[in-house]
DNA sequence: AATGCAGTCAACCGCGCCGCG
DNA sequence: TCGCGGCGCGGTTGACTGCAT
């Protein structure tokens, strides 16, 4: 048994609206409001359209101060942030750049964005590879384990990490991405890039700001369900959302894959960047993506990079909340590792607690 | 000029969430 | 507590357009 049809289908206009629709829908929500109820505004104004349908109209291309195309570097520059961070969330990202719907958001990044990105990671790759990667990263992982001073919470493999001097970014996995995990195999390699240390203390903290203020304590299971407007301004920008209340937890139980590491926790549930590799949850597409940032940050993209920085937690350990991000930790929803270590299967020396097992 | 193809984007569809009775 | 209905979201579709052949 379905869900009952919101409105009469045999009924109901469906395909572009014409001016005549477009006018009247305009008219009376300017007069009278929505009337909070979609499903029987078109009734009221004698429209033939589904009550989604003029909801869709109105936010998409009729509300006032909206934008289509023409968009900016810096905008370009959000959207992939943010989708880097949180995923195809386009409500969330809209929120986040003034004038944008959801839709049009959507469909700039799966048409043009996308492929720009991923054209210029192709170019890139065909331009050559640093063939050298998995000697000297081998060499510098042995070093780097004869010198590291042990600590009883950072595991051999995070501490390699950390000291690196071939860190890279690559962005958390979280543990119920809405992608069937995928270890990135060899058949894609991404060329080691050296970091910009600029990126630590980048005026492009304002993004990072703005993540927390997305994110907020989303570990946090007590968060309250009341739905909040917030806004502030971080430098140049001034961000608000008016979607999400500052403790909702996004990712909870969005896919039945949250994983409780065993003996590769920070604190309340954080699991180690070690355990997330180990997960390998993203998708060839979104590494392909992950990977064309990093190469674009010397092409003049680094504002990117403000928020794809290692996180610092008092014990050195990069990690993820189990359920997201945790506010206090913000920068642990992304993670520095050397990618090559990944395809070369170099996990598994470093790692020797990657046991974990699905809660649910 | 006709046809095919790829890109774009408005609109639709289905489903999860949430409030209410 | 449960079921219903509306809202909002993300994924997908299909019409339209421009370009290449």
């Amino acid at each position: 048994m379905g869900r009952a049809p919101c409105c009469d289908k045999a009924n109901v206009k469906k395909g572009p609206w014409s001016p005549e629709e477009d006018a009247k829908l305009k008219a009376f929500i300017e007069q009278h409001g929505t009337g909070g109820n979609w499903i029987a505004l078109p009734q009221k104004i004698g429209l033939k359209r589904c009550g989604k349908s003029c909801r869709l109209r109105w936010l998409n291309y009729l509300r006032p101060n909206i934008k289509h195309g023409g968009f900016s570097e810096e905008e370009d520059n959000i959207i992939c942030s943010l989708y880097i961070s949180i995923g195809s969330r386009w409500s969330i990202i809209a929120a986040q750049l003034p004038g944008r719907t959801d839709n049009d958001i959507k469909n700039y990044w799966n048409t043009r964005l996308k492929k720009k990105l991923l054209g210029k990671q192709r170019k890139e790759q065909q331009g050559g590879r640093r063939a050298s990667n998995t000697t000297t990263l081998k060499q510098e992982i042995n070093t780097t384990k004869k010198d590291q001073t042990t600590s009883t919470t950072t595991s051999a493999y995070d501490q390699i990490i950390n000291n690196s001097s071939l860190n890279r970014s690559v962005p958390l996995l979280y543990t119920n991405w809405p992608h069937p995990p995928l270890i990135p195999t060899s058949s894609f390699s991404y060329p080691i890039i050296q970091d910009d240390p600029r990126d630590l203390h980048s005026d492009h903290a304002s993004l990072r700001k703005l993540l927390v203020k997305l994110g907020g304590r989303f570990s946090d299971n007590t968060s309250t369900t009341t739905t909040t407007t917030t806004s502030s301004t971080t430098n140049d920008h001034q961000f608000s959302t008016t979607t999400l209340p500052p403790q909702v937890p996004i990712y909870e139980n969005n896919n039945p894959i949250d994983l409780v590491p065993l003996g590769s926790t920070d604190h309340n549930n954080n699991i180690t960047m070690s355990t997330m590799l180990q997960t390998g949850c993203f998708t060839n597409e979104l590494a392909e993506i992950v990977y064309s940032f990093n190469t674009q940050r010397s092409e003049g993209l680094d504002c990117f990079y403000g928020i794809l920085e290692s996180s610092g937690t008092s014990s050195g350990e990069s990690c993820c909340n189990v359920n997201g991000w945790g506010a206090e930790n913000m920068g642990s929803d992304l993670i520095n590792c050397p990618s090559a270590m990944i395809e070369q299967g170099m996990l598994q020396d470093y790692v020797p607690e990657s046991r974990y097992l699905a809660s649910q």
